[in-house]
RNA sequence: CGGGGAGUGGCGCAGUAGGUAGCGCGCCUGCUUUGGGGGCAGGAGGCCGGGGGUUCGAGUCCCCCCUCCCCGACCA
């Protein structure tokens, strides 16, 4: 990590190497010993915690139920919808071996698991008194990549994977962009706060297996697209792939209509891409392990008592709060390690402070320092952790629309794409336009209405979001 | 798979008339320091990617293999 100095080299000068010095520098996670693999280290795992109990939240209160879903598939499944094994075979890994022996039949790692849920689907349900069947997983799923970046595109990756069945195609459109807006851009947003770009995608960026792909994406701190989170409308082909029928009110058997909908580990190497700084992570409070970390300056009898009771406070009214009592250790160096995992705030305490009964609040967003009253210190800890949630969603935001340009045509579009996303009218795009765009790896990120909104279906007139992605 | 680069202590690297391996950071011990990457002293840690060859002697030269990284095609 880190040059010959220690610092981390500048976001500006070389992006991808400053994300991979980030990551390990603030000890989110390690490359794995099998290629493509990752560790997630316990930082970036308190990160997942947090972020997944947000989530997890949201997909209840949007009515689904946690099951799990066995890892290990028979290969025969996947070859059942067409368009799914034509998208999913190449990237799947193959377990041939068992015991010692070549197994009967291959099974396939999951590198998804519509097809597993849906053989089991066709089982459960039965009757419309069935449905819906609103089913969420928390997993781990296996895909071969040709390129990894650790969180960003990792062989195995953890996730959370929606499965649903639904009476009519509207229920099932209607769910799709529920769980759109209400989960993945309400976390991404109010949590991650990362501004979005939400909408449709184009058939060339369909998930492989749907008829209608809704997604909420993000503009990294190079211009480039990361895509966040990702609603399908799987209309009735998995239904007829597997056979799930239901009866309805007169005993006509119907196929369902199903969505599928998931956010990965992904999340976090946006939330790292959006939010670092030359200085490492910083995190919004919502997701941070740590939202506060009470620094000791120096060992004597008075400061360390004095940054415990400091801390409990805070503990008392609902934060994540953290003792570094590490003295042995320079001042300066414990300094900038909390600096790189981007803890929202540091309290130093030292026998100075303590002399005046006060201690200096560390904001990590901008790095400013104040000397509060001890007295004080809880409600201006709350107040620089609200300030910092916003501020960072603000920072996102207006970088976003700096390098976010209406164009009105192909030629202008691609330049625009050089430093950002470019909004074009769908029409002057189209599939030839989406080939020719792609030829300089800019893809369509996804279509909106004029006025950023979600598009209704069929609806005409759309904008697209275009830029080079990860 | 196409094009480019690299494999040497944990990390980053140096090391060609072939002569028995070094630097920075990190790590350990002690003293001292601690308010933004401390100082001094001592110390640990390497079948130099693998195999073969040339040679008295190979990190260095020759042959074969493997792996990794970067750029492109695939992708949550």
């Amino acid at each position: 990590m880190a040059n010959d100095a220690g610092s981390l080299t500048p976001r500006a000068e070389d992006f991808p190497r400053w994300y991979q010095e980030v990551v390990a520098g603030a000890e989110m996670a390690d490359n794995g010993p099998v290629r493509g693999t990752m560790v997630i280290r316990p930082w970036g795992f308190g990160v997942w915690e947090l972020l997944q109990g947000e989530l997890d939240r949201r997909i209840k209160e949007a009515g689904a139920e946690n099951a799990y879903f066995p890892l290990f598939i028979p290969e025969s499944f996947l070859g059942l919808e067409k368009e799914h094994v034509e998208g999913f075979s190449p990237e799947t890994w193959v377990v041939t071996h068992g015991g010692g022996k070549p197994l009967e039949e291959p099974v396939i790692v999951r590198p998804t698991s519509e097809t597993v849920v849906n053989h089991f689907f066709a089982k459960w349900i039965q009757s419309h008194r069935d449905l819906p069947l609103l089913i969420n997983q928390w997993s781990n799923v296996v895909r071969w990549e040709m390129r990894t970046r650790l969180f960003l595109r990792t062989s195995e990756f953890l996730w959370q994977e929606g499965h649903t069945a639904h009476a009519t195609e509207a229920e099932a459109t209607d769910y799709a962009v529920r769980i759109l807006r209400d989960t993945y851009l309400d976390t991404i947003e109010s949590v991650m706060r990362i501004p979005t770009f939400v909408g449709l995608k184009t058939d060339r960026e369909r998930f492989a297996g749907a008829v209608r792909t809704w997604a909420c994406e993000g503009m990294m701190g190079d211009g480039k697209a990361l895509q966040l989170g990702t609603s399908h409308e799987l209309g009735q082909n998995f239904a007829r792939a597997f056979d799930i029928q239901y009866a309805d009110e007169e005993g006509t058997r119907r196929y369902v209509y199903q969505t599928s909908w998931g956010a990965s580990t992904r999340l976090i190497g946006g939330l790292i891409m959006v939010h670092g700084d030359d200085f490492g992570l910083r995190l919004p409070p919502a997701l941070a392990p740590s939202q506060v970390v009470v620094m000791v300056v120096r060992a004597d009898e008075h400061t360390g008592a004095a940054a415990a009771a400091i801390a409990d406070e805070l503990r008392r009214s609902g934060l994540r709060v953290r003792i570094d009592d590490q003295t042995a250790t320079s001042f300066g160096r414990r300094a900038i390690d909390w600096e790189r995992k981007g803890v929202p705030v540091r309290i130093e305490i030292g026998p100075r402070d303590l002399a005046e009964e006060k201690a200096v609040v560390v904001s990590r967003f901008d790095r400013s320092k104040r000397s509060v009253g001890l007295s004080a210190l809880a409600s201006e800890v709350r107040g620089t952790l609200e300030a910092t949630s916003a501020a960072l969603h603000r920072e996102a935001l207006d970088f976003r629309d700096e390098h976010s340009t209406p164009v009105a045509n192909l030629a202008e579009t691609l330049e625009a794409c050089a430093s950002g996303f470019a909004i074009v009218p769908w029409s002057e795009v189209g599939e030839a336009g989406e080939d020719a765009l792609a030829e300089a790896g800019i893809t369509v990120r996804c279509l909106q209405r004029a006025d950023g909104s979600l598009p209704g279906v069929g609806e005409d007139a759309l904008v697209a979001v275009v830029g080079k992605s990860y």
